[in-house]
DNA sequence: AGGATTATCTGACAGTGTCAAGATAAGACG
DNA sequence: CGTCTTATCTTGACACTGTCAGATAATCCT
């Protein structure tokens, strides 16, 4: 019947993801190689072609799910934080941190373009626009993504925090700031949480 | 004579680098294979090896020369600058961003850890940190970079400033600003210069 | 039961990085 | 001059990759 075939075939494309999750988080995305995935799997080589088109669809899947794990973090952390607009910008660039450094496989995977061209994968890109709006209503900004004027004075602070949330999770992830920043994942995101506090006061004014 | 045997050597390692410069421009570092430079540079595939132990050495010295026209973009306009710390911390951040936008794919190598672990080829990692220390004495700030402690509240305006401009340029670079933030190089270049702008007035208090 | 569709596998091809070993040539030294 | 060493570069091989093509098996529908 209907309910068994798409319970199996759920089955193996599970267990595709699953096992490209694991071997991404393991040795990174470089290692992350269809036959591998499949072997893991315990599939042929080419069952996974079944499933999705290349490489880059199942990248752009798990970068799907990346994004709305990143919406979780931040509306949570949203949630928790004071009323304030400066608390609220805290939190949200703390949150943005927190999920790049314990998940800094999938961040990577997310913001690379050449990963995987969201403009190909729509339900991703969709799951992407939704974290930019998140960022943008957190800050009191209306923002139409296909809106063609992202430059108006209102934008500004919009992309500037989400600038500095983004360069400071990925200096950090790639220790551009060297290990000075903290050995362990807490120290590491006390440090970012006091460069964004240092700016979002300035922002508030 | 020893200046020949020199210059002969200097001439085939001199063009497995031009090769590899060509690849990574016009293909993006995906396509800078040693076999594909080899074919280029008019020798056998193994050659290469001769004077780079793997293909992360070749990205190492290209990350190198990098991070020095970094410098060199960042130091000229700091010069230009007006000598208000405000205006120098601009125009060194428009500089950067300029930098990241006509030198997308040595920026992505730059600043990628899996690409080349800096730690391990010392030259390139001297070059990079003189950017950094340009950061921090432009911003008035003097920092070792073997120092301990990179959470001094002195360091957090460099590191705020840094970030800033790293997260905007990747997040141009990669797309995730849309085509709306211009077209053309230079109107992407001035939408980051207001974007800075409107950071540094209030960086500036 | 039989045809059609779906799911999966086996095999091949061109490409990769790089180890191993050979070839060539040039310089040093007696 | 002859030999020895070393630098330079080549050829060949191996294991790996992504993915195209075709064969095969399983399942569904009538």
């Amino acid at each position: 019947m209907a309910a068994t075939k798409t319970i199996l075939r759920d089955d193996v494309r599970t267990s595709i993801l699953e096992a490209s999750i694991a071997l991404m988080n393991e040795g990174g995305l470089g290692s992350l190689s269809m036959r591998e995935v499949a072997r893991r799997a315990g599939v042929s080589h080419q069952a996974p072609y079944h499933y999705f088109a290349d490489r880059e669809a199942i990248l752009a899947e798990l970068a799907g799910d990346g994004f709305d794990r990143l919406y979780d973090y931040m509306a949570s952390a949203i949630g928790l934080a004071r009323p304030k607009m400066g608390d609220k910008n805290r939190a949200m660039g703390e949150a943005y941190i927190r999920f790049a450094l314990n998940n800094p496989e999938v961040f990577r995977l997310m913001f690379r373009a050449e990963m995987c061209d969201l403009s190909r994968y729509p339900e991703a890109k969709l799951k992407a626009d939704k974290c930019l709006q998140l960022v943008a209503t957190t800050l009191g900004v209306n923002v139409d993504p296909s809106s063609k004027d992202k430059t108006s004075p209102d934008l500004a602070p919009v992309i500037a925090s989400w600038s500095i949330a983004h360069g400071l999770a990925t200096l950090m992830l790639e220790g551009k700031l060297g290990e000075a920043f903290g050995e362990t994942l807490d120290q590491r995101e006390a440090a970012a949480g006091r460069i964004i506090g240092f700016y979002s006061e300035r922002l508030a004014k």
